[in-house]
DNA sequence: TTCTTTAGTTATACCAATATAGTATACCCT
DNA sequence: AGGGTATACTATATTGGTATAACTAAAGAA
């Protein structure tokens, strides 16, 4: 079996457990000689430590768990991938946990004795965050807005990314537009929506309620919303803006195949930034959210609370609206 | 602090940490308003069990580790996905651990003692897979063949693959055909190409090296290999085939740019079937390839080694052609 | 010479749980 | 009453490490 024991290198190696310990912690205290019988030992019997063993004696893991509830989604990969290297930096190790209903998962998750927690997960339940509370391991939310002393949020500014673009729109001078909606209890969706909205009535232009469509985050929603939509044979809208690319992606397949052209006959503008809107034809222009620069904030600040040199707060992230082809009006 | 021990519940509930154990457990030797007192007490202390306490003394953790490289690539969210789900079926965790080199991450995970290991990690060297099989903890990898009594592997017949592809162009009495290559020493590409050369070296197709080119899996790489292809002035291929879905995306957009129409000019054939295959225009004609039956697969396979039922060995699952818009040529 | 210091190593308590063996009490049977 | 047997619970060893205190032997100082 390869369960070597620090006991048995220590039988091995002719020296005491306490010496196996102290020579592969690199505690400077052995003569040089030891230390290199030892680890030559450990290395010949294939020595792996009990993780188990030591983080049950030692408060610190120097790991931090991120918390999902599912890992489809455009940007999941690119987010934990920068979380993975951020992580690194520091010298923590990330495990990624996937988090469905019920309280075992939790107890499982927090179980582990991890030393920070990212949680990205909006269907979690009150329970489920007030246990997270309880637990007073530091953590971070990346999607929604709480603060403690060990709590940060770290989310974007879902409120003014609408406004931004809004004004986009506003600056044009278009007036007849359709928005499409993101799931619908979801945070940054509704935020996204009342920025815009809010915005755009400032400036009076109203929102015709059937120009709302539900889009859920899905390009194949999306696409039947707009088909739909447009078989109604109301007066075609100057402007779409879909609450994210996905149906962004489901609106322009939608309104092609239906024999517009884009931009001429209207414009479309999304909201993330996917690979895919470099590629599509017409290019998507969209508000690239913070969600890269989110996985790097999100770890910083849970390393520096880990530390305790930092008390919880709430980061907001800003968008930045980027121009491609599905917008590029000739005047 | 959150740190509430079977000791802290036993004090306040008046028994021995004996009996919390059996009382947490559901080991039925209690009477019944004695436990149900303990659980009262372990909930109002907001108790979570300590897994490392646990997982020391007894050897099932019930958690399935999930090592790869990098979490990105178009196809690995749907992959690990089902397998969250699969694990959960039998009752399974699925923790995921971003695996970079250097022996320490290795160490950790293994550390970390899981039940059974998933290894996604094409650029595992040598000496990492000899310390997985060292470690003689059951595995199943998903991108190269190994088999022992603890180690299977779920692959694709990505020969076949090739073979599937050549075999369908041949149908069509294609014959100048221009290849683009995947990450060079990666096992997938190298059999996809081998297939797809024999089989048409079969029917006397000669592979000119000046029509392979460099695609990576990457949409730019290919883009720009397919550019300065096209550059060169020979004579069109009347086919591409490219070793990923991401780089025929490329190819078609430099093809496209060139002024090219796509299926009329020249067909595309890619292999993985993304979801953005069905929203380019033209939609893409590829190999769907058995990635989402592998993470059934290989999870079934991981518990039946976990239990002793089985033993390893190897599943190849090979693809299926599906014929969209890329190659719908016109008689 | 005797005491102190220091380097190098070891013994042991401890972490939070599980598992096994053991104990006390009540009950049953002849 | 004595012996057997459930029932309900407890004491304790164990798991693989770390950390602290303790020990030993040799060197240095008074």
């Amino acid at each position: 079996m390869g369960k070597v024991t620090i006991k048995d290198i220590a039988r091995e190696a002719g020296v005491s457990i306490s010496t196996v310990s102290n020579a592969l912690n690199g505690v400077n205290v052995l003569k040089p000689e030891t230390r290199e019988h030892i680890l030559e030992v450990a290395d010949r019997l294939h020595y792996i430590p009990n993780l188990n063993g030591r983080n049950l004696k030692s408060k610190a893991t120097k790991a931090i768990g991120l918390f999902v509830t599912s890992l489809k989604g455009p940007y999941f990969a690119t987010l934990a991938d920068i979380m993975v290297w951020e992580c690194m930096k520091y010298g923590y190790e990330l495990n990624i946990f996937v988090f469905w209903e019920g309280k075992s998962a939790i107890t499982n998750i927090l179980g582990k004795r991890v030393d920070g927690c990212v949680v990205l997960a909006a269907d979690i339940d009150e329970k489920g965050v007030q246990q997270i509370q309880d637990f007073e391991v530091p953590t971070v939310f990346l999607d929604r807005e709480l603060k403690s002393d060990k709590i940060s949020s770290v989310i974007f500014d879902s409120y003014k990314d609408g406004e931004t673009v809004a004004e986009f729109l506003i600056e044009r001078n278009i007036k007849r537009i359709c928005f499409i909606q993101g799931i619908l209890n979801n945070y940054d969706a509704i935020e996204r929506f009342r920025g815009f909205r809010e915005r755009l009535a400032k400036a009076d232009i109203p929102l015709d309620p059937e120009y709302v469509l539900e889009g859920a985050f899905e390009r194949e929603k999306a696409y039947n919303a707009v088909k739909a939509f447009l078989e109604k044979g109301l007066p075609l809208p100057e402007a779409f803006f879909a609450a994210n690319d996905l149906s962004a992606i489901g609106c322009m397949d939608a309104l092609l195949e239906a024999g517009y052209q884009i931009p001429k006959d209207t414009v479309v503008v999304g909201v993330d930034d996917i690979d895919f809107c470099e590629w599509y034809n017409p290019k998507l222009t969209t508000v690239k959210t913070g969600y890269e620069k989110q996985g790097v904030v999100a770890i910083k600040k849970l390393v520096k609370m880990i530390s305790g040199e930092e008390k919880g707060d709430i980061t907001k992230l800003h968008g930045r609206l980027i121009e491609r082809q599905s917008t590029a009006i000739t005047e």
